[in-house]
DNA sequence: TCAATATTAGTAACATGTTAACTAAATATA
DNA sequence: TATATTTAGTTAACATGTTACTAATATTGA
């Protein structure tokens, strides 16, 4: 029998193991759901962040889609070789470019937004507006202060 | 002049996005102090659960830790060659082991712990005590319900 | 008892996360 | 204008995330 070490403070209540836990809990869906067509959530992210802005520059994607560039780049390549998005060099500054979402990355989008928008709104519905509302304040709170 | 497509549901005020960022937030720090002692975040999860509950089975380290058992068997793996843990194979379940935190992991443990707990506390009394046992409510609600 | 099933853990393959180093291009500065 | 700095993006290396598959063992049920 061994005694656990109980003077040390719980990892139980731990909020970094909550938020990983409850973001697992949210995306699982939405990745059942993409597997269908073959894509992942990061690359489903960059997809609807490029449907709903229009083109823009990879940085710009990254900040959206809180995506580092090394990820993101590589996403980006993922997504032109198979033709869901378009990359243009910008003619005013050489080491930008623009990428526009494709016929094929837009019709993932429209083939998948009305159920990934069910899936968010029952977790919304769940929670209750209210509590729901709350919870991504509190998260903004928690990303504001340095 | 390009114009985005407006109809489409934001990404702003995105669950899964808020999550996400919030954990970096929370966790950034953590992770700077263990520069020092060569290790990551995950590893340093592992090692404080083998110290708070004592020598326990894979499954449940991943279950506490949240890890899935493919990426804790690749960190068990390392934090064995590194003599962080002792590994022992179970006498009344051959397909069971049993890991034990080592000296040298608990020093790593007992190092860093105090600055840890003091990074936690920060977060905390930024967010409010109620505030923050609020934010822990509403995320376990989101795990729960299914 | 023994075959079917479930559980536990490992491995493979590929994608992303993370940090560091690097290239190229644009900008600021002296 | 020459130099330094900053910015955009890529590449490398290693760790983890995710799914699928396999192996070994334990449990169950006929």
């Amino acid at each position: 029998m061994i005694k656990p070490n109980s003077q040390l403070p719980s990892t139980n209540r731990s909020l970094p193991i909550a938020l990983m836990r409850s973001r697992e809990k949210v995306m699982a869906p939405i990745r059942e759901m993409l597997k269908a067509s073959g894509i992942t959530e990061q690359q489903w992210r960059v997809l609807r962040i490029l449907s709903e802005f229009g083109p823009q520059d990879l940085t710009e994607i990254a900040s959206k889609a809180s995506l580092l560039m090394p990820s993101l780049s590589r996403i980006i390549r993922k997504l032109g070789e198979e033709r869901f998005i378009i990359r243009a060099m910008d003619p005013n500054d050489r080491r930008r470019q623009t990428v526009v979402i494709g016929p094929a990355g837009q019709k993932i989008i429209d083939d998948n937004l009305p159920q990934a928008m069910k899936i968010a709104n029952e977790f919304q519905s769940r929670l209750g507006t209210d509590r729901y509302e709350l919870l991504l304040d509190l998260l903004a709170d928690l990303e504001q202060k340095s």
